[in-house]
RNA sequence: CGCGGGAUAGAGCAGCUAGGUAGCUCGUCGGGCUCAUAACCCGAAGGUCGUUGGUUCAAAUCCAACUCCCGCAA
């Protein structure tokens, strides 16, 4: 059986890697064109090409995928696997062969561009992963297997890790044994919708709930970052937990030098670990005694 | 070749222009004072000055290349 897979993310690194380690026959990866990106706008190639590059696999980037449909006729492939791909196919490609699409959520709910991110906000205990055929309607399609996940505190990156192994496992299964499976539709009414997250939704402010914080840090500190301002210094924060100090207002500092520790909503959080101005990780306690200062001014709301 | 800033003790910084003993604030450790402390006093430990090379009698400092990082922009 060969495999045709289309992906660009972390996400769908792990799962292409978890497809080889399965055995299956991968025999050309479409993934996203470099990209300048970050300073110095370097051109960078996907996570995806790097590493199916590194395993001898025929790496193919599209500018745009339906001006090339005859060049992935060409490709010889049983079955295409979509893993966060970043483009919509075109139905003609749809049509060639069997398309599916590996989700980490529990679809219909989050469907879009970050269904992991927005769970994480949600603080969902249970999130999980989708197998689908592709429709031309974005994460609408027949639903071939879902699994359920127990979330256990994880931030993104670990939760991503662990979503994609399974998301890979539940692959093996499917490709397996497709023509055995009966598709179930979803229901549309209980659709729900992500959206792309912007630097300015890493902003931590005291006027939210100590979950609220603490899951924002989760969902956004290994990506476009969580921050803070005291005093006008940016903070980033790495890790964040709720602490037990009720007395402190929105925004006051605990007037401790071990603890970096700040009130909020219905309670307070500590700092556990941030970026020191030269981009090394530093505790919460080595910030203050940096910046003794702050203790007497007050997170900026 | 997008623009700007940075790397010196556990943290935050000064020193570099004009080369010549490694400094300051905070923390840490020990001691003292206090009902008490983000308080005060005394003492101590802690550094291959981002990496490599060059110039020099001598480089944190001057020159070159590289690495990593922060902000903006995408």
């Amino acid at each position: 059986m060969k495999i045709l897979f289309l992906g660009s993310s972390r996400f769908s690194k792990i799962v292409l890697e978890s497809l080889l380690n399965a055995g299956f026959d991968v025999s050309c990866v479409i993934t996203q064109p470099d990209k300048p990106s970050g300073r110095g706008h370097k051109l960078t190639p996907t996570e995806v090409n790097v590493f199916a590059t590194e395993r001898g696999i025929d790496v193919k980037t599209f500018d745009k995928f339906r001006l090339h449909l005859d060049e992935v006729e060409q490709v010889d492939y049983d079955y295409a696997v979509v893993a966060s791909y970043g483009q919509i196919l075109p139905m003609a490609f749809l049509d060639m062969k069997p398309c599916i699409n590996v989700h980490p959520s529990l679809l219909p709910k989050y469907r879009g561009a970050s269904p992991l991110q927005s769970s994480i906000l949600n603080g969902d205990k249970t999130t999980g992963v989708t197998i689908m055929k592709v429709a031309q309607k974005v994460d609408a399609g027949d639903i071939l297997a879902q699994e359920t996940f127990e979330t256990n505190g994880e931030y993104y990156l670990e939760l991503e890790e662990k979503l994609a192994i399974l998301g890979g496992k539940m692959l093996e299964k499917v490709l397996k044994n497709y023509k055995n499976i009966i598709p179930v539709q979803q229901n549309e009414e209980e659709a729900t919708f992500t959206r792309k997250f912007e630097k300015v939704d890493g902003e931590l402010s005291p006027t939210l709930t100590s979950d609220e914080l603490v899951n924002k840090v989760r969902a956004f500190s290994q990506l476009q970052g969580t921050f803070l301002t005291v005093d006008e210094i940016n903070i980033k924060v790495l890790k964040l937990t709720a602490a037990n100090y009720n007395n402190l207002d929105e925004g006051e500092l605990l007037q401790d030098k071990k603890h970096f520790v700040f009130g909020c909503k219905n309670g307070s959080v500590e700092v556990v670990e941030c970026l020191s101005p030269y981009g090394k990780k530093i505790s919460g306690r080595d910030f203050i005694n940096g910046h003794n200062e702050i203790l007497s001014k007050r997170v900026k709301c």
